[in-house]
RNA sequence: GGGGCGGUAGCUCAAUUGGUUAGAGUACCGGACUGUCGAUCCGGUGGUUGCGGGUUCGAGUCCCGUCCGCCUCGCCA
């Protein structure tokens, strides 16, 4: 790290001397990390800023009690400047600290700025306070070196994003916040307009629309590192403003995006973890379904899904061919060694299935060659067949999903997930970087409660060439040109090509229902866009989030935001959302029916 | 909206089957100490057991409600 740290009130941070510095007169200034103190003639204090700690000495050999004695009273968190000489560590040098070598004889020392006692300590050692307290206190938590290297990486990375595309001319643009509702199905988040009364901006859970004006407007590429808004409930990787890198490239087809990503991410990796990305691989979304049970398939690891239709349909059990009659599938995954689950634990995974639709999780054991123990005995007259086509070894266990397609592959690849973590069978962070494309997915999916298609992608998506003529014949057979980068099991981004056509947005929104009127309201302004020459045209968005939680190995997204919200949406530090006065709300209008009572329904 | 886990000193945690005055470490305050490095040693302050109600001779512990935090399904790319 190059840092320019030479201020007025210092000539070097907390962790750069070393025994070449050895004779230097400096000034040091920083936080009160731990205070030794051996009586009236000898302290010890280690001085903290962001760079790294330096131990000071303040001892009667080398100046006056006048100093000695105030720094016997300083405590953890003060804010203390001080003038010294470096000299060579007279007591045992410390190989844990870079600075371990050297300590600095205080000869003036100037209290900035007592602190009172703290709600926490601002420690990466054990017994970090709960996460409601590090919310609370955040400004304490982010004097953490574990935050304060997390979002020195978030910075790093936003450099190398910035660099990378500026070498490739694309312009970084600003989009606004106060907007229009856009399309991508998640709840807005409202702003009232106070010049028009009654009327409301809607912040933008993405640029989309505005960036492919951009690429009408000739603009060619462009890029922003931009706050996306989404009014939904909270999740592990999910908050409710969250920032994207977001890209649109003009005169492109899905190779020239993938490529371009592809690079990017081996740098970041390369200039961050110093780790080779290598190619990255691709996958369809239907293979990835089949074989995964997820479109953002976690490759570290087997347990694969397997079809066994064929072989169920043989048997008597009515799971099997009940779900077959109804048009579903049979599916298995075999746990190497898994026989060592109990009862209780397989039980377990039957309940977590559940969750996702399946009506139950039927098991058996591979022991002394054989099927043993659960559905043994409906399977067994297949044995032969499933065995092989499972690779089956003394020891397995094997599951069974038997449902539609949709929930036999959901559930399985859920449970696969599950096992995976509960048998250790997930690398350690930094062990394995498993990126993969997935792509051809589908445009649209059937959604089943309102029986009308919505896009899997966004209104845009462009369909594929060769299935345009399939939109209104068989629209759940069209493929899309999208495309999504996964990373062991979470997606980091997706994008697509675009319909830069009005004839074939019109076409696509009334497939989706999107009624000629409603589009117009909607996006009208968009559609008039696209009949003034809009160039074939691309891009993608990036989770700069979860990217960083990847490259800083934390599976808490409000582990890389500065001030994050909590689950349900709250600043805990700030008290954020808070009432609004009678004034405000009257200049706008707007008058709160909160009755204290949860609706109904 | 549903399911799960949690909330005890500033912080991290303990408290047997419902049973005496709710403990420990740390932080903080006072004292001792000239080579420590998460200093050590001695002493001390610190509690509405999230909040409200109930059961009971007796509740941190059991029951109901509620708030907050985390995980998760729905939701959301």
């Amino acid at each position: 790290m190059t840092t320019q740290t030479t201020t007025a009130l210092r000539t070097h941070s907390c962790g750069v001397l070393r025994t070449s510095d050895v004779g230097a007169a400096v000034r040091l200034a920083g936080w009160v990390d731990s205070n030794r103190e051996h009586g009236e003639g000898l302290v010890f204090i280690d001085l903290r800023d962001r760079a790294g700690l330096t131990q000071l000495v303040f001892e009667l050999e080398s100046t006056t009690s006048e100093m000695v004695d105030p720094a016997r009273k300083l405590r953890g968190e003060d804010v203390i400047a001080v003038e010294g000489v470096v000299r060579e560590r007279l007591g045992g040098k410390n190989p844990r600290l870079e600075t371990g070598d050297i300590e600095v004889v205080v000869q003036k020392l100037t209290i900035l700025n007592k602190a009172e006692s703290l709600p926490m300590r601002p420690t990466d050692k054990e017994g970090l306070p709960g996460e409601e307290t590090r919310l609370r206190h955040r400004h304490i938590d982010l004097r953490r070196p574990r935050m304060q290297q997390i979002l020195r990486t978030r910075h790093r990375v936003g450099q190398i994003m910035r660099a990378f595309l500026d070498n490739r001319g694309f312009s970084e643009i600003e989009t606004p916040i106060l907007f229009k509702t856009t399309p991508e199905g998640a709840r807005d988040f409202l702003v009232p307009s106070r010049h028009h009364p009654g009327m409301f901006y809607a912040l933008p859970q993405s640029p989309q629309i505005l960036k492919q004006i951009l690429m009408i407007s000739g603009m060619d590429r462009y890029f922003q590192i931009v706050k996306c808004f989404r009014d939904e409930d909270l999740r592990a990787d999910r908050q409710p403003e969250f920032t994207q890198l977001d890209i649109e490239m003009s005169f492109i087809e899905q190779e020239d995006v993938i490529e371009l990503m592809s690079e990017l991410f081996r740098e970041m990796w390369r200039e961050i973890l110093g780790v080779e990305v290598g190619d990255i691989p691709r996958m369809t979304y239907h293979e990835a379904m089949e074989r995964f049970g997820s479109d953002r398939p976690d490759l570290r690891y087997g347990l694969e899904l397997v079809d066994i239709s064929d072989i169920a349909q043989k048997t008597d059990f009515k799971v099997f061919t009940g779900a077959l009659e109804k048009g579903g599938v049979v599916k298995a995954i075999r746990v190497p060694g898994g026989a060592k689950l109990t009862r209780k634990i397989t039980d377990g995974y039957a309940e977590f299935v559940k969750q996702f639709g399946a009506g139950g999780l039927p098991v058996t054991k591979i022991e002394n060659g054989a099927f043993a123990t659960g559905v043994a005995r409906f399977v067994e007259p297949v044995q032969k067949e499933l065995m092989e086509r499972l690779d089956c070894e003394e020891g397995d266990l094997i599951a069974f999903g038997a449902d539609t397609r949709a929930v036999a592959c959901r559930s399985l690849g859920e449970l696969r997930i599950r096992i995976a973590r509960d048998m250790e069978m997930v690398p350690a962070h930094g062990e394995q970087w498993k990126f993969l494309w997935v792509v051809d997915f589908p445009l649209v999916a059937w959604n089943e409660d309102e029986k009308r298609w919505d896009s899997m992608h966004h209104p845009f998506t462009a369909p594929t060439a060769e299935d345009l003529e399939k939109l209104e014949t068989d629209p759940g057979s069209v493929l899309a040109n999208a495309y999504d980068i996964v990373l062991n099991g979470s997606e980091l981004g997706g994008g697509s090509v675009r319909i830069h056509s009005s004839d074939v947005q019109k076409r696509v929104f009334r497939l989706l229902g999107l009624g000629e009127e409603e589009a117009r309201m909607k996006f009208g302004f968009f559609l008039d866009c696209l009949r003034h020459g809009a160039p074939p045209h691309g891009g993608i968005a990036l989770g700069l989030d979860r990217i960083i939680m990847h490259l800083c190995d934390t599976d808490n997204i409000r582990d890389v935001i500065a001030f994050p919200k909590t689950q349900s949406g709250m600043d805990a530090m700030a008290g954020a959302p808070s009432e609004a006065d009678a004034k405000q709300l009257d200049e706008l209008f707007i008058k709160s029916t909160w009755t204290g009572e949860k609706q109904p329904g």
